[in-house]
DNA sequence: CGCTTAATTGATGTTAATCAAGAGGCGTGG
DNA sequence: CCACGCCTCTTGATTAACATCAATTAAGCG
């Protein structure tokens, strides 16, 4: 299927990377390459965790249902980014698809000997959990706190800084993953109020919307003075 | 200085619960205990992550500050509860005592080299970790999208959850061991509608508040109901 | 007992949700 | 190619919730 994970996109930014290319060889015959369209769900709450996977193109979400029923975003996966619970009894999220992905999949059991069998990549998903940890408790400040402004203009920051830190870099225009019903499920407001944000920022001349989905960030500098305020 | 690990308070629930007597033992000579008075800090953001730690008695807040000088809970914890970013740069929030603490210290250092010795306590470190993500990504939902009611409802019955699982059952009243203040830092709400809660819950017969910090669950079902709404 | 800080309660203002309608894309079929 | 329906996005008017401002009461503490 996959000839080898040497020349695989995320070679250098998904766990593998805390691997030599021996261990890589042995890893490799245990994984195999699996393609979601959009909408597509990879995991959906409370089945049991059966896949361990590295995202390696496109963008997912990871969802939560509130308890009346509502869809909730409290995150997003990148390529790199590593998708499942090992040692875990059953998934508390859905992971759906917002774009085309490609990932790397694995079965839970063959994923955790893995870990056993390669502490160093164990350490480095220790550390990425922590990582995101940090990261969800900034959104969790930001979430309680920033208004409707700060929430729009912060996760066009964070989107742009993360794709921009895979390459994509450049003013030119960008085609959002998410619709705006899905940034208002991720920021906890209602579409209408992401719609009117965006044109607020389009007025200050912080950003363009050439239409669809497409963006411009003009002013990153802007941008960020938003998110702070 | 202590004795034996054998005795700890937390022992069966502290992440050394996946050590054998003997490696136990080993790690023991490691570690010291230590005392903080309410509130004493532990950690400084930006800091240099020095110190690792499990909490053995007592309640601590992860806390951050905004970017326009505000204060931010994002987390408490609780004993049992490990503290620290091993393998990490620099710690990323303020780790300060809400009461009286008692904790079991490790150099960072000595603690990674303790993490690498014993595969299966770091197995459970990252188990925690993960399941401390998925806990930040519950608040996440509920800060994004709950009304004051519910968030305040919602802590309580954390709060009391988490209590009772350490020990402290019954309708007996409980000290909080957040101020108004805090309670406010951590919902992202202000002082007078956390305190106006509280009032709407008395009346509602959810709850008595005997004066000072004590409060007394009378309706724990309708707690969860306000959570809910 | 008096001082200081924390908590409660009340009156008013602002922000974003809600309700409602219109505009722009896009594919389908005539 | 245009007409139509469907969907997403945008814009406007109204309402409800919480912040803010202000005052009072209660609790800790020397």
């Amino acid at each position: 299927m996959r000839k080898t994970c040497e020349t695989c996109v995320v070679r250098d930014r998904a766990l593998c990377s805390a691997l030599s290319p021996d261990q890589l060889a042995v890893l490799s015959s245990l994984g195999t390459q699996r393609h979601l369209k959009r909408g597509e769900t990879l995991v959906r709450a409370g089945d049991e965790t059966i896949v361990c996977a590295n995202l390696q193109t496109g963008v997912m979400k990871i969802a939560a249902t509130t308890s009346d029923g509502e869809a909730a975003i409290v995150g997003l996966l990148y390529p790199g980014d590593f998708i499942g619970r090992p040692f875990a009894g059953s998934a508390g999220h859905d992971i759906v698809a917002l774009t085309d992905v490609m990932l790397c999949s694995f079965s839970r059991v063959r994923f955790e000997e893995a870990l056993r069998d390669h502490q160093q990549m164990e350490s480095l998903l220790l550390q990425r959990t922590m990582a995101e940890l940090d990261r969800a408790r900034e959104w969790l400040v930001k979430m309680g706190r920033a208004n409707a402004g700060a929430r729009v203009a912060g996760f066009l920051d964070d989107l742009t800084r993360r794709l921009d830190m895979l390459g994509c870099t450049g003013p030119q225009a960008l085609e959002l993953p998410l619709s705006r019903g899905e940034i208002a499920e991720l920021l906890g407001l209602t579409i209408e109020t992401v719609s009117r944000q965006f044109t607020r920022m389009r007025v200050a001349g912080a950003i363009e919307l050439p239409g669809g989905r497409r963006i411009i960030v003009r002013d990153a500098q802007m941008l960020k003075a938003m998110a702070a305020a």
